[in-house]
DNA sequence: TTCAGGATGTACT
DNA sequence: GTACATCCTGAAC
């Protein structure tokens, strides 16, 4: 396994989209447990220029500072009262651009993950809890035990970061509209969203 | 297999 | 007060 360098994510954010599909995210927790995921579903927001994107019109927040950092670092925020969304900062520092890590497969860690996310262990879940396991941008970040205490990580350090597996995994690339974003006008229709064709 | 309704904190009007 | 890059449950189909 190769970590992904910090030029892999200093180019285009719609090019680091699409090739994060397949690409393995691991964080070592507190416990110094390693829980690692296979992405298979992202979006792209594309900086000042995106009417989608929490830092369009350069708004320089204490939430949006995160995507202000270089390409390669975590943007983490809270939603809707009780979920954190995963993003990975792109583009050079001072380009406010990353990409929302929106779906995942467990790749290691299954036990840990499934308790994060139910409390009890994988082999112990329904068939429909385990297929939708990580199909969401807060089961994510739940199932891995992210939160606000990971925001602003160095993906090049070693508690948060993405991994090349050694054997690329083949398939074919679906686009569509990004979700739950209905606010955005003319950006809604922008074709962003990227998954791996099931 | 789809669907409505509720949960819940923080930032911003 | 309202909006928000959401998810869970349980009931209807």
């Amino acid at each position: 396994m190769e970590k992904l360098s910090r030029e892999f994510y200093l180019r285009d954010t719609v090019t680091v989209a699409r090739e994060l599909l397949g690409m393995r995210l691991v964080f070592i927790d507190g416990q110094d447990n390693r829980l690692a995921v296979e992405i298979n579903e992202t979006e792209a927001y594309t900086g000042v220029s995106d009417k989608a994107c929490h830092a369009y019109g350069d708004k320089r927040t204490a939430r949006t500072e995160a995507l202000y950092l270089a390409g390669g670092h975590a943007y983490i925020y809270f939603i809707y009262g009780m979920y954190y969304m995963l993003n990975v900062v792109t583009e050079p520092e001072g380009s406010p651009c990353a990409v929302l890590l929106r779906g995942a497969i467990p790749a290691e860690g299954h036990d840990m993950i499934a308790r994060n996310r139910f409390g009890i262990n994988y082999a112990s879940l329904d068939a429909r809890r385990k297929k939708s396991l990580l199909d969401g941008p807060g089961k994510l970040c739940s199932g891995l035990g992210l939160t606000k205490e990971q925001n602003k990580l160095d993906l090049l350090g070693d508690r948060l970061f993405i991994e090349r597996p050694d054997m690329s995994p083949s398939f074919a690339i679906g686009v569509s509209k990004r979700i739950g974003i209905d606010y955005a006008e003319e950006a809604v229709h922008y074709p962003y969203r990227f998954f791996q064709q099931r």
